[in-house]
DNA sequence: ACTTTTATTGCAACACTGTTGCATTTGCAA
DNA sequence: TTGCAAATGCAACAGTGTTGCAATAAAAGT
């Protein structure tokens, strides 16, 4: 992979967010016409591909990005995410894993957990 | 809401299947021209608000909906769903509740826990 | 430094999912 | 049967994400 102009600010742009970034969350983000809308798309597939973002599917449908903790590992240590419907942001709750066992054999290569309601700022204004 | 052709068929379509079904999908399985696009969309988005189904948001961002297994109840009993790979379905987990606790004071309205894999029967074959 | 290689980009067109406004139809209750 | 509101068809739209291809720019080789 390429280091990249776009590879460097797209990364660093999610790197430095408290909270999960959509694509257009991104591009907003960006400088006015920094790169076009399909090399954000590819830069963030990329990234993720790489293992140095994770996706998130927001209840809504929209990926959502965010850097991941431990640099090149634990791509499944499947964790919660947060989306509040009042702030509109997406949060990684890293602490939070889910206890669950599956029955037979499943192969499980992906997984999404995201929890949907109003996080503890908004619900304390 | 009324007791519609739409309803009833969709709604029937939704119950019957063993798998949960997407939009498109629900429309392949209806008599060709039986009703519109948006028909479709907007019976659908009925059924979930009355909660004789629930949206299921997949590793893709595509809805796919299921029927509730115990009738008028459980909206948030946060059980897991499946999503194979190879056999392209999604299935209810519905005995599979994982267990976590959030911190601080989270409000939860809505949950969408989705694994992404081989499902069992495309394992042994 | 210059050349070469090829990963990455811009552009423009596209597919798909889902939504909406409005006129018309239809379920249902009075 | 009549009347009203809910539901529908249609057609246009918005948003997200993908793709083919020619041009550009990393970065490795000389
Ligand atoms: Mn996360
Ligand atoms: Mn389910
Ligand atoms: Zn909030
Ligand atoms: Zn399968």
């Amino acid at each position: 992979m390429r280091n990249t102009q776009a590879t460097q600010k797209i990364y660093d742009i999610i790197k430095d967010s408290e909270i999960a970034l959509s694509h257009s969350e991104v591009q907003n983000m960006l400088p006015e016409g920094f790169c076009d809308r399909a090399t954000i798309y590819r830069v963030l597939e990329r990234l993720a591909q790489k293992g140095s973002i994770h996706k998130i599917v927001n209840v809504d449908g929209v990926i959502n990005y965010a850097a991941c903790e431990y640099a090149a590992n634990t791509p499944s240590a499947t964790h919660v995410h947060f989306n509040c419907e009042r702030c509109q942001t997406v949060t990684c709750l890293e602490e939070i894993k889910p206890n669950f066992t599956l029955p037979k054999n499943y192969k499980i290569h992906q997984s999404n957990f995201v929890l949907s309601g109003i996080c503890p700022n908004c619900s304390a204004n």
